[in-house]
DNA sequence: CTTTTTCTTGAACGAACCGTCAAGAAGTGA
DNA sequence: TCACTTCTTGACGGTTCGTTCAAGAAAAAG
C-alpha cells in the first residue's frame, strides 16, 4: 500500500535532533512549546499531529540522547588501551562541559529534574547509565588483564564511582568560574588504581 | 522604637525551613505559588508580603540549605580521624539519597536547574561548592599528616573528585533501582589513597 | 479532472501561572 | 476609647501554559 496525502514538509530524524537541543539545554519544564514552535519552526498543529504532545516529543529526544551515549559506551570496548579509553571518556565529558557551559549531561538533567515524576523517563535513563556502568567496567577489567590497572581493584566498584564522577563533572563544573580546574579529579581517580 | 502593627501569625525562619523543603522536592520551576500557599498554610498576600517574589523566597531557602552544608563542612574539622570524617560525608550523602529518593541535593539541583539564568542562585551554589571543597581538601591533608592517607596524594585534586563524586551520587541514585549498589564506589574513592 | 487523504496554518480554549489589591482583622501607643 | 500601623484574606488580572480544531493547501489515486 503506497502512502498518500501531503507529505510532511520536515525531516522527522532531523526534528527530534534539533528538540533534543532545546530540552537538553533548557530542561524539560522551562521548555514550552512555543519555544519548540520558535526554534523548529513548525506549527503546533504539526508538532502534535506528528509526535503527539510534549511529553512523548520530550521521550523522543531523550532517547536519541541515550543512543548516542551508548555508542559512546560502546567504542570502549574498541581496541587501543582500554585504559586510554576511559580517560578519554572522562576528559570528553569535561571537555563538553566547558565547551557549553550550562548544558551538562542530559541524562543527569533529567534524573534531576522529571525522574521523581515520570516512570517511562526513568527507565530510559536507568538503562543508558547502566550501559555505561557496564562499558566502564569490561574497560576496566580489559585494562587489567592487560596490565595497566592494578590486580587488587574491584573494577565493578570503580565503575560505579567513574559513572558518579562524570555525572558529578557535570553538575559541578555548572557553577565552577573556572571548569577547567576539575580536570586533576580525573586524574587523583584514575590514580589510584593504575599499575 | 518599638514595632507596631498586627504581629506575624507566623515563625518567618520556619516558613523559610518548610519552604526549603518544597523547593528542594520539586524544585524552582515545578513549585508554584499555589504549591507553598497549600503546603505552608500561608496565603499569597502574606508570602509576597514577607518574602517579596518566588525568586526571593527561593533565595532564602536556597541559602538555608547552602548554611546546612557549610556546618556539615566545617564538622570535617572537628576533632576524631579525619579520614573517618569523610568517608561520614560520603555515606551520609549516600544514606540520604536512599532514604529520601527523589530529593538529590538541592545544590545539585539547582546547579542543573537555575544555575544558567541565576546568577544570584549561582554565587550561592559556587560558595558551597567552595566551601565543601576546601573542606574535604583540609580534611585529607590532616589525615595525611596522620598517616592515614599516603603522602603522594594531591589533597586538593583529590578534593575535587570527592565533591563530583557526592554530587555525581545523587544523580546516579536517582535513576538506580537499588542506591545502595553505589557504596562500593565510595570505597573505591578511599581504597585509592589509604595508606 | 475529481476525490481522498494527509499535512499546515494560526486562532482560540481552558487551566495554571505569578503577582496585586482592597477590605477586614489584630495588634500598639496615647 | 481612638487613632495608627501591619498583617491576613481571597478574589482578581494579565500572561503564559499545553493543547485543540476548523479551514485551507498539497500530494496521491482513480
Amino acid at each position: 500500500m503506497v502512502r498518500t496525502g501531503r507529505p510532511r514538509s520536515f525531516d522527522e530524524t532531523q526534528l527530534i535532533e534539533r528538540a533534543k537541543e532545546v530540552f537538553w539545554r533548557r530542561g524539560y519544564v522551562a521548555t514550552s512549546m512555543r519555544d519548540l514552535k520558535d526554534e523548529l519552526g513548525v506549527l503546533p498543529g504539526s508538532l502534535y499531529g506528528a509526535f503527539g504532545d510534549k511529553h512523548a516529543l520530550f521521550l523522543r529526544t531523550l532517547e536519541r540522547y541515550a543512543a548516542d551515549t551508548q555508542r559512546a559506551a560502546a567504542s570502549l570496548r574498541g581496541d587501543g588501551s582500554p585504559l586510554a579509553g576511559v580517560r578519554k571518556l572522562l576528559t570528553d565529558a569535561l571537555d563538553a562541559a566547558r565547551l557549553s557551559p550550562g548544558r551538562g549531561c542530559m541524562l543527569g538533567n533529567t534524573a534531576t529534574e522529571v525522574v521523581p515524576d515520570d516512570e517511562e523517563a526513568a527507565r530510559i535513563v536507568r538503562r543508558a547509565f547502566g550501559e555505561l556502568e557496564s562499558g566502564l567496567e569490561e574497560a576496566l577489567a580489559n585494562a587489567q588483564r592487560a596490565g595497566e590497572v592494578r590486580g587488587d581493584v574491584d573494577c565493578g566498584a570503580h565503575a560505579r564511582l567513574l559513572l558518579a564522577l562524570v555525572q558529578g563533572l557535570h553538575v559541578v563544573a555548572r557553577a565552577e568560574a573556572d571548569p577547567g580546574r576539575l580536570g586533576d579529579a580525573i586524574d587523583a581517580a584514575l590514580a589510584g588504581i593504575t599499575a
